[in-house]
DNA sequence: CGCATGGCCCTTA
DNA sequence: TTAAGGGCCATGC
């Protein structure tokens, strides 16, 4: 046994690391009520890096980040009103370590407005990778901060709500309160119209866009492509945007 | 019109 | 390095 006051330092530190070095790279977890039920949301000095619904919340994070867990005084400003309404408002998000394309694929979907919906093919043009279709679906299934970046509201181009990182009944609840009426979106499935279009404005939408919410009966038509709507004399939505160009 | 089936892109084991 | 498979989609009966 040396008693090397260096040696001794350093068995020290490989035990319990000085609190600075600690508090900078350990993550801060909390417990806070969401719309789903309580939901354990984890923190680094960077913003919120993951949000976790039932158990086993300590294994998950430590086998996808690897990084020391600390319990936090309290959640930090503005989280529980974003995890309510998915507005960020300020709040910010620790998304390194996720490829470009998952960060795409997050950025895309936070650009749908609360009570609305778009389908995976729209995130996958958006994101300029129009085939990728399937590739979308996995990086929103490993949306590491659900709630606050609303992947609940990707749905399939089928008009079925589609799978969940929470659950899919757990998506119908979200979409509920959030206020999209998802009867409406299956019956106009039933019928294969997965657009609408007003001709007085001459413009087609995706269902849940505000602005096809407000075409009255009389001037609404749908369409079960945008291609159909197109020959039909319509344009698309710039607020929706139901057709993206693409760059060839 | 409901169901099956390739296809496609990205990530992980 | 490669191969497999996923929160899908368009097509073809």
């Amino acid at each position: 046994m040396t008693q090397d006051p260096l040696l001794t330092g350093l068995a020290a530190l490989a035990v319990e690391p000085p609190e600075s070095l600690l508090e900078r790279i350990a993550a801060r977890w909390v417990r806070v009520p969401a719309p789903i039920g309580e939901v354990t949301v984890a923190c680094t000095d960077q913003g919120v890096a993951y949000v976790h619904a039932g158990e086993g919340f300590a294994q998950a994070f430590r086998e996808r980040f690897g990084r020391p867990l600390l319990p936090a005084a309290r959640p930090p400003a503005g989280l529980l009103p974003a995890l309510r309404t998915g507005r960020l408002s300020g709040l910010r998000l620790d998304l390194r370590g996720l490829s470009p394309f998952q960060r795409a694929v997050l950025d895309a979907a936070r650009e749908i407005p609360r009570g609305e919906v778009r389908p995976y093919a729209w995130i996958a043009a958006r994101v300029g990778s129009p085939r990728a279709v399937r590739a979308v679906g996995t990086a929103l299934g490993r949306n590491p901060v659900p709630l606050l970046v609303p992947c609940h509201r990707v749905t399939r181009s089928d008009g079925m709500v589609g799978d969940y990182v929470f659950g899919a009944p757990a998506k119908e609840r979200l979409l509920l309160e959030e206020g999209v009426d998802l009867d409406r979106l299956r019956a106009l499935a039933g019928k294969r119209v997965f657009y609408l279009a007003s001709d007085t404005t001459g413009v087609v939408c995706f269902p849940t866009c505000h602005n096809a919410r407000r075409i009255t009966a009389a001037h609404r038509h749908g369409f079960r492509s945008l291609a159909q709507a197109r020959a039909a004399g319509y344009r698309p939505c710039r607020t929706c945007r139901p057709a993206q160009d693409v760059p060839a």
